[in-house]
DNA sequence: AGCACGCCGACT
DNA sequence: GTCGGCGTGCTC
């Protein structure tokens, strides 16, 4: 019997990034198993914290005494095999804390909560009593120990006895309950407790029927009342005559349960798609793990692949996880899956409350649930036995998480898909370099959707040259020949949307007379007017302040807003088309929950004619009445110090030239910009795929940049810029020697918004095709940093980095 | 992270 | 002398 644990402690900090032994209470030593969450002293003091199993040992190398486990949280684990072991490669491949990564696989409520309490003790003075405690069994420390001189007060007081500090780990999770009603008399009783009404009771007469009918089983009382229509409080005179008895029943929050679903057939599948499918499908039961790139134009029927595939796996017994990117996981897109595969599909984003995700993660792990549908973290949806992974948009940025662990889904899903020895599907119409390179390499399988459904040919697509439209017009964000369209679709009762690339084109404050920009007191950038809140918001911290009337530098009052927000394009165009309806969509109009999705169908229902929006409506939006697509500044992500932005922008601009014209109607997709002639541009135009990842692959080539070359990016930041700088040029010094003669370190260099919460950033990059001593290195680094993170120096690494800004 | 320990300047 | 500031090391 194993007397020891192996705990990974809750203290996410570099010295505590290993497991610690502890003692199993004889009580527990057969219940206690890896993978489940334990409550530990840990340190000096009476601190507890949470941790997590990683393994039950008979012995340890560790020679001190062992504390012994306080508390055992779960049941049964919460992590299995495959989910310790991920667990681990994650930490180590991400260069993060081990515990950092458990909690980023588990719902958020699992994460414990920690509370400092003070409680009194027999020793308890009555003056310390009443003063510190008024009559109260404890009360928070962080609430009383306000100063410093507080503090040592009540640590003389602790050190006398005269008070307990005990620390409280308190598991969030709650499970949601109905209450349920049974009958508590047997069948003969209740049929004489008839007689025993008051004549005229017929409702009580009802309840004494209908609890006849129940057959010893328990309902919710929201249905007992609805069924033999009586009342809560008809219901509670029951329970008091003995008639019946109250339960609590354990119910799942089931954000999609009130939505009529209906249930959707498999569609006949074109050539193309067939072999896509039988490929796939192929791969499912075969012991080598194969990856698909489904490269396939919008409109070509990937989701139908999917779904089809997903429905072979789970006829095979097994299970099927499907990752999209947040922003196309709109209830369309939800209601197309749960139509087909209903009850057995679980959905996980980040729109569901925290008891609503871990009821969907509790009903996948009891195996209620096959089919997992969510967002980046759903790539951790504990499934068992997966027959197939597939991702959706799999060049999509927003799979790769932006702060610690820095994982990208993908990578996560290629693990998975070893560990289980199925196929993953990367699918897009647009895939990222490195996928599309890999599969000319042959490590991924291409698979090629060319012909659109129903052969639809692919819309019309003009670039209009914004320099030109200057010099002839005045300033404006609509080109001539975008109104005249757009006043077409107008006169014709089509719809339009039209799309602002909103990186670097929110409207700022600017003083005519001095040429003062008010900026972020914290940041380095200028603050961002809000018309709706009327303040002026910093988009990095969320500092705001009030809309200056005169200017602060100078005291002109012709201070004015300048650049084009969503707000600002949208009052431009109703000025120039009074009749148009337009919907804005943007952070501000879809912040609260469900409004995202109202507005869609409020356009989708014809309410409105035109649709402004940013990049979220380029994807994954399906309506048949748009003939004519926007793109008001094309090029505004093309000036960014970053070697994706080509990339990016083909990207966006095919994505949302694939908005216009889906059913009978053709298309036509305007794109205004000022550089007509950059090659992403160019491509777009053409909707040639091919074209752009050649060129781009040769413009890779010719600066180093991945494909060819594997990148890491090493970020220091400071309150002071000048430690921030001065500890780079050190870090570059001691990484030098360390790495091969091959690899190029590029910096360091401040970030392109060097201040961000009063902090300075920079940033070294380092570039390599191999470098077997990388994550020794660099986990050596992060151990010798880690004396001067106490200093406020912060230093964090990102294995292949999205953003180099 | 959070705590104790140890070393220094400033005060009763 | 001692209180309390902060830098340093350790947590099974």
């Amino acid at each position: 019997m194993a007397q020891i644990a192996q705990v990974l402690v809750d203290v996410p900090t570099m010295q505590t990034n290993r497991p610690y032994s502890y003692q199993i209470p004889s009580a527990w030593q057969s219940q206690v198993q890896p993978g489940m969450r334990v409550v530990v002293p840990f340190g000096r003091g009476k601190r507890r914290v949470q941790g997590f199993v990683l393994k039950c040992d008979d012995a340890t190398t560790y020679d001190g005494d062992l504390k012994a486990i306080d508390a055992v949280v779960d049941l049964a684990p919460v992590l299995n095999t495959e989910a310790l072991k991920l667990t681990a490669w994650l930490a180590a491949s991400t260069f993060s804390f081990q515990i950092t990564c458990a909690q980023t696989m588990l719902p958020a409520v699992m994460r414990a909560k920690y509370q400092k309490l003070l409680r009194p003790t027999a020793e308890t003075p009555a003056a310390v009593a009443t003063e510190i405690f008024h009559g109260q069994p404890s009360v928070d420390f962080d609430q009383i120990a306000t100063t410093p001189a507080i503090v040592s007060q009540l640590l003389r007081l602790q050190a006398a006895g005269e008070v307990d500090v005990y620390y409280q780990v308190k598991n969030q999770a709650r499970h949601k309950t109905l209450v349920g009603v049974k009958a508590a008399q047997s069948l003969p009783e209740l049929a004489a407790a008839e007689a025993t009404v008051r004549t005229g009771a017929a409702k009580q007469l009802a309840l004494l029927q209908g609890l006849q009918t129940l057959n010893g089983e328990t309902i919710t009382q929201r249905d007992f009342s609805a069924c033999f229509d009586v009342s809560e409080a008809v219901i509670r005179t029951g329970e008091q005559k003995g008639w019946l008895e109250k339960t609590a029943i354990e119910v799942y929050r089931d954000p999609y349960a009130t939505a009529n679903i209906k249930p959707t057939q498999p569609l006949k599948l074109n050539a193309e798609q067939q072999v896509a499918v039988d490929q796939i499908v192929a791969a499912v039961d075969q012991p080598a793990t194969t990856t698909f790139l489904l490269e396939g134009v919008t409109g070509s029927g990937k989701t139908e692949v999917y779904l089809q595939s997903i429905a072979a796996a789970l006829a095979q017994g097994k299970t099927a996880l499907m990752l999209v990117p947040e922003i196309s996981l709109t209830p369309q897109m939800v209601q197309r899956v749960k139509g087909r595969f209903g009850k057995a599909v679980a959905v996980l984003h980040s729109g569901l409350s925290s008891g609503e995700k871990y009821d969907e993660w509790r009903r996948i792990r009891r195996h209620e649930a096959q089919v997992v549908v969510g967002a980046r973290s759903a790539v951790f949806a504990p499934l068992d036995d997966l027959g197939l992974i597939i991702m959706d948009e799999e060049h999509e940025s927003s799979y790769k998480q932006d702060d610690a662990p820095r994982y990208h889904a993908r990578q996560v899903a290629l693990w998975r898909s070893q560990y289980h020895h199925c196929p993953v599907v990367l699918g897009s119409a647009t895939p990222s370099l490195e996928t599309r390179a890999r599969a000319e390499k042959g490590v991924y399988q291409r698979l090629v959707l060319a012909d659109r459904v129903n052969n639809r040919p692919l819309p019309a697509v003009s670039i209009i040259d914004m320099k030109k439209e200057m010099q002839q017009h005045a300033e404006s964000n609509f080109s001539r020949a975008l109104l005249v369209a757009l006043q077409d679709r107008l006169d014709r009762h089509e719809q339009s949307v039209l799309m602002l690339n909103r990186r670097g084109y929110s409207s700022f404050v600017l003083c005519r007379d001095c040429g003062f920009v008010l900026k972020c007191p914290n940041c380095d950038i200028s603050l961002t007017l809000h018309m709706d809140t009327h303040t002026m918001k910093c988009h990095y911290c969320g500092h705001e302040e009030a809309i200056p009337r005169v200017c602060p530098n100078c005291h002109s009052r012709q201070i004015r807003y300048y650049g084009t927000g969503t707000e600002k394009v949208e009052e431009e165009l109703q000025d120039l088309m009074p009749d148009a309806r337009i919907i804005r969509m943007d952070n501000d109009t879809t912040r609260k929950k469900g409004s995202h999705a109202k507005l869609l169908t409020k356009f989708g229902s014809g309410e409105a004619d035109i649709l402004i929006g940013t990049q979220m409506i380029a994807k994954g939006l399906d309506f048949p009445n748009v003939t004519l697509v926007g793109v008001l500044n094309a090029d505004t992500a093309l000036g960014l110090p970053d070697f994706r932005a080509s990339e990016r922008t083909f990207q966006l601009l095919t994505q949302v030239s694939g908005r216009a014209g889906r059913a009978e109607k053709t298309g036509h997709v305007y794109i205004q910009t000022f550089n007509p002639d950059h090659y992403a541009i160019r491509f777009a135009k053409h909707h040639d795929y091919e074209g752009f990842f050649k060129y781009e692959m040769h413009m890779r080539h010719q600066g180093g940049y991945p494909p060819y070359y594997f990148t890491v990016q090493i970020t220091a930041s400071d309150l002071d810029e000048a430690i921030a700088a001065k500890r780079m040029y050190q870090l570059l010094q001691w990484l030098k020697p360390r790495l091969t003669p091959n690899t190029i370190i590029l910096g360091p260099t401040p970030k392109p918004i060097a201040r961000v919460n009063r902090r300075y950033y920079y940033q070294i990059v380092i570039k390599y095709k191999q470098e077997p001593n990388l994550e020794n290195t660099l986990t050596t680094l992060l151990h010798e940093t880690q004396a001067q993170q106490r200093q406020g120096l912060q230093i964090g690494i990102d294995v292949e980095p999205l953003h180099f800004m």
